[in-house]
RNA sequence: GCCCUGGUGGUGAAAUUGGUAGACACGCAGGACUUAAAAUCCUGUUUGCAGCAAUGCAAGUGCGGGUUCAAGUCCCGCCUGGGGCACCA
């Protein structure tokens, strides 16, 4: 009997399906754990072998939880809405619908061919009614509530109506500080952001509702988008390059459209400390604290000489306004058209002509230093001083107040500014500054500062700001980087808003109205106004519904809460299903998105508690982060202008052959076995190459490679469908966790694959002769076998809890060539065996489970007790150095103290030898580890 | 530009807390079995130098410094690959 990976896998994936093996009860008396992996969206081009990669990790901890008594919920589903559908619909002309449900079969039919221990019967899909009913409920959740900074916690806005009714909003500022409310209750100005209670009852209801929209946790606003005319659509950031559409090279400019809004920046300061209370790696947490940004300092006010008007600031370092040498700000604040004078207005409107066509993430990567002086200027508040008023690119008006106070001696970039434009600079940390480059510390003592020389300058922060705020221009501050989370999208293929639009006042369906269902459309151009595709559906606009759809985030913001409970029609997720499944125990996915939907999904499970709907507020207790599997491509050369292929090792040193230029082609890594082209294959990969002719060396076409993302377009996928037909699932999880450790990326090499298949042969040859078949004996088994069998289930155990999968799989090779080594075919040390083997390799586990006679699923099999009477050790090869270099090993008792060790360390040829006769000056012996002399 | 992260043999990697660098594999070379092949098994394989050999010596974890009895691991400075930077998901 021979192992025959096809028939046992195709058996067990058929019978385990049939016995709803991985159907997970909602209750149960064992322990609850929940392994999820990240959403993938089901792209048309398939699974490629890197996608797998996170999957068959939190597989086999999923099924190594099952094994140890654990209730395991492990889900799958798909993130359905996106942009590709419908860029492949304005391509193909066919339906978003059709594509994404023939991607979602193919890529059923690719995960299912890997075993995994997915529970399908609660495959959620985010573009089925089913499930955005539910997306659109909690959206109208967020839209119905305010973050009330008082309680620090999403309540629903009637709360709010009645405070503003009882009280008005003096307890509840308008949290956008720019918004006006004298804009729109028509009054003249005095009235501020703030009103009363009687006031609150005299606006009329378009009055109000516009002011509870400054509240709402969804709300709707403008913002700027990438407007693209020639294509007549908005633009992702990365589909812009160097200010012009990636498609078609056309002209982008920023454009002004009605957004929706989640104010996630309200939820900033719980998001970080969230952070203190979830185990993500500390790079995560990083990232995740760096976006949030938290900064603290102040908002000063300079005034601007020969006007009315004030140049508000927001600085970080009062204490450095003694150096103070310009002042920068955004581009595209009003302010700046009314401040431009002195001949600089023409210049300053061609800059604002260069900044409109610069997307946001041009602004920031640029290294060259552009920038145009208003000709205004602020006044220092202490001394008087006039500060030339400049704009920049490099401030942007998103952050802070939008503009800056720019201190070049204390600032690397001001500084670099202030040396390309001339600006002289003053110094006010004395010898701390070299005159070279910027000096940020806060540790250095004031000079050329008036009242504030000799201070250190931590401490003139709180000295500056407390004079700033006794002379009423100035206010302590704290501000975060992160801004609301922009939440609408021009498109067709999301989740439709239940937002009706009447009188320009926003109103959300009522309950019993959802699922506003996506109506058909047969084009996916933009509306007239650059609106979505829904603008020109005439059904749609004439029930005036909002013409936005939601962003890819909304459906993966709260999926992981839909899996506990999927085909409820009542709620998204009945509460006591919640409470038992709980915060999802370990999230695998890659840092791709450590700042995006990670936030996002943190913010939702956060506005879901506080409204009462489950009862934590932290969706991932544990992050496992992914690397990515990068595609190792490979290359031929054709000689330029011929079809004719030269093999990469009669390249000259130039890169020519014999002197003739040429071209590096992608080829299908697919039909090259190792670096050596077949070139039959060759000729029938495309027709253009039927004819084509090569020049060998040794015979062989010789490729070269580089290593890329894997990607469609380089030639350099890899389908796990055929390694699975060649090798085997087992074979592929094994190797795919074999390659190194599942956090870091490297690229993937179907040779080494051999050595994992070979691997699963030898331990199918341990159980099963090929002539005799079953093998195992009830024979008792020698010390020596107890050792292998324990060691390894203490290998393994160590090793899957730290998520180390790439060990376990050499530590299932070394307990499996030992014991070949010992000819073991003892029941007793080959069943627990299997048990270990069951989380990676299911398939083989249960065949030769149930080989050995037992009636159970090895799925469900305890995991073997660990005794570590078994793996003891008495004595140890101990490595001698001598000033640090090894010299010699000597085998000496455990037990031993160091008096003893010295003797017989002291006593050895190979040592003495190095003494050269010497005493040695002194002899560190650690216990178990190891022995150096020190000369 | 900013934030995060990686760099160890020909290749993927291991070394969990500062304690024998290269486990386990791939590849390669040689050998056994076979009419032959596949499969399987055995031996060798970081580099340089010396030796018939067992072996010995030296160097070695991206580069340059440092701390330490001891550094792949800690510190400082650089080079370089990858991810993210708010409308890809």
């Amino acid at each position: 009997m021979e192992y025959n990976f096809r028939d046992i896998e195709q058996k067990w994936q058929a019978q385990w399906e049939a016995s709803k093996a991985y159907q997970v009860p909602n209750q149960s008396d064992k322990p609850k754990y929940y392994v999820l992996d990240m959403f993938p969206y089901p792209s048309g081009a398939g699974l490629h072998v890197g996608h797998p990669l996170g999957y068959i990790a939190s597989d086999i901890f999923a099924r190594y939880k099952r094994n140890r008594g654990f209730n395991v919920l492990h889900p799958m589903g798909y993130d359905a809405f996106g942009l590709p559908a419908e860029q492949y619909a304005i391509e193909h002309g066919v339906h978003p619908a059709v594509s994404t449900a023939k991607n979602i079969d193919t890529f059923r039919s690719q995960l299912d061919k890997i075993g995994f221990s997915f529970d399908w019967s609660r495959e959620v899909n985010t573009s089925q009614p089913g499930y955005y009913k539910w997306t659109q409920w909690i959206f109208l959740q967020l839209f119905s509530s305010f973050y009330n900074r008082q309680t620090a916690k999403t309540e629903p806005i009637e709360g709010l109506v009645k405070i503003f009714e009882g009280e008005g909003n003096g307890n509840h500022p308008i949290p956008n500080a720019n918004f006006q409310l004298a804009s729109i209750v028509n009054r003249q100005s005095s009235i501020g952001n703030s009103f009363t209670a009687e006031q609150w009852k005299s606006f009329d209801e378009k009055t109000r509702q516009t002011i509870l929209m400054e509240y709402r946790v969804a709300y709707c606003g403008y913002g700027e988008v990438n407007w693209c005319e020639a294509l007549g659509t908005v633009l992702a950031n990365d589909e812009v390059v160097n200010g012009v559409s990636e498609r078609g090279g056309y002209p982008v400019e920023k454009k002004r459209l009605r957004q929706w809004y989640l104010r996630i920046t309200e939820y900033a300061d719980r998001l970080l400390q969230g952070l203190q209370t979830v185990d993500f790696s500390d790079a995560m947490k990083e990232m995740q604290s760096n976006w949030i940004g938290k900064s603290t300092g102040a908002e000063i006010d300079f005034a601007i000489k020969g006007t009315n008007q004030k140049l508000r600031v927001y600085t970080t370092r009062p204490d450095t306004i003694f150096g103070v040498d310009f002042m920068v700000i955004a581009p595209e604040l009003d302010l700046v058209h009314e401040i431009k004078s002195n001949g600089q207005e023409g210049a300053v409107d061609e800059y604002i002509a260069y900044v409109k066509s610069r997307s946001e993430r041009e602004r920031m990567a640029e290294k060259k230093i552009t920038g145009v002086a208003t000709g205004a200027y602020a006044v220092n508040p202490f001394d008087g001083r006039e500060i030339p008023i400049w704009i920049s690119e490099y401030v942007l008006a998103g952050y802070g107040t939008g503009a800056i106070m720019a201190v070049p001696c204390g600032d690397e970039r001001d500084h670099k500014f202030a040396q390309h434009f001339g600006i002289p600079i003053t110094n006010i940390i004395g010898d701390a500054y070299n005159g070279e480059e910027a000096n940020p510390t806060k540790d250095a003592i004031l000079t050329n500062s008036d009242f504030l020389n000799g201070t250190v300058m931590r401490d003139a922060i709180e000295i500056v700001v407390g004079k700033l705020e006794a002379m009423g221009i100035g206010k302590r501050k704290t501000n975060f980087k992160m801004r609301d989370a922009a939440f609408s999208r021009q498109r067709y293929w999301g989740e439709p808003f239940p937002i009706k639009w009447i009188d320009g006042v926003a109103y959300p369906l009522s309950e019993n109205e959802l699922p506003l269902e996506l109506p058909h459309v047969d084009s996916y151009g933009p509306g007239p106004e650059g609106e979505g595709p829904l603008a020109n559906i005439e059904s749609w606009t004439s029930q005036q519904l909002e013409t936005n759809t939601m962003p890819g985030y909304a459906g993966s913001s709260w999926y992981f809460l839909r899996y506990m409970d999927p085909h409820n029609d009542a709620t998204f997720c009945d509460k006591s299903v919640s409470d038992y499944w709980n915060q999802v125990d370990l999230y695998v996915g890659g840092t791709e998105h450590a700042v995006g939907h990670l936030l996002y999904s943190r913010m939702w499970t956060k506005a879901l508690y506080d409204l009462g709907h489950i009862s934590f507020d932290e969706p991932f207790k544990k992050l496992l982060n992914q690397g990515m599997i990068q595609g190792s491509s490979r290359f031929v050369y054709r000689i330029n202008g011929t079809n004719t292929f030269v093999s990469k090792g009669l390249l000259d040193a130039e890169g020519t052959y014999q002197g003739k230029v040429v071209d590096k082609l992608h080829v299908d890594v697919n039909i090259v076995d190792g670096f050596e082209l077949d070139v039959e294959a060759f000729k029938n990969w495309r027709p253009d190459y039927n004819n084509a002719e090569f020049v060998l060396e040794d015979g062989k076409y010789i490729c070269d490679n580089e290593v890329e993302k894997m990607s469609k377009s380089k030639f350099n996928t890899v389908n796990p469908d055929n390694i699975v037909t060649q090798y085997g699932a087992d074979t592929f999880r094994m190797y795919e966790m074999f390659l190194g450790p599942v956090e870091m990326s490297k690229p993937w090499e179907t040779k080494g694959i051999e050595g994992v298949h070979r691997f699963l042969k030898k331990l199918w040859r341990l159980y099963v002769d090929e002539l005799k078949g079953i093998i195992v004996t009830a024979d008792a088994p020698t010390a020596a076998e107890l050792k292998v069998l324990h060691r390894t289930i203490k290998k393994i155990e160590d090793d899957v809890e730290r998520f180390s999968f790439n060990t376990c799989v050499s530590g299932f090779m070394v307990c499996v060539n030992e014991l070949s080594d010992l000819k073991c075919h003892k029941r007793a040390i080959l069943e627990p065996l299997l048990v270990l083997l069951t989380p990676f390799a299911p398939h083989i586990s249960e065949e030769l489970w149930k080989l050995l006679g037992n009636e159970g699923s090895v799925l469900d099999a305890p995991f073997p007790k660990f005794e570590a009477q078994h793996i003891a050790e008495s004595s140890k090869e101990y490595p001698i150095s001598v000033n640090g270099k090894l010299r010699t090993t000597l085998t000496i008792s455990l037990d031993a103290a160091q008096a003893e060790v010295e003797g017989l360390v002291l006593q050895n040829e190979v040592v003495q030898k190095w003494l050269e006769g010497k005493q040695p000056k002194k002899i560190i012996f650690v216990k178990g580890k190891m022995v150096n002399l020190v000369v």
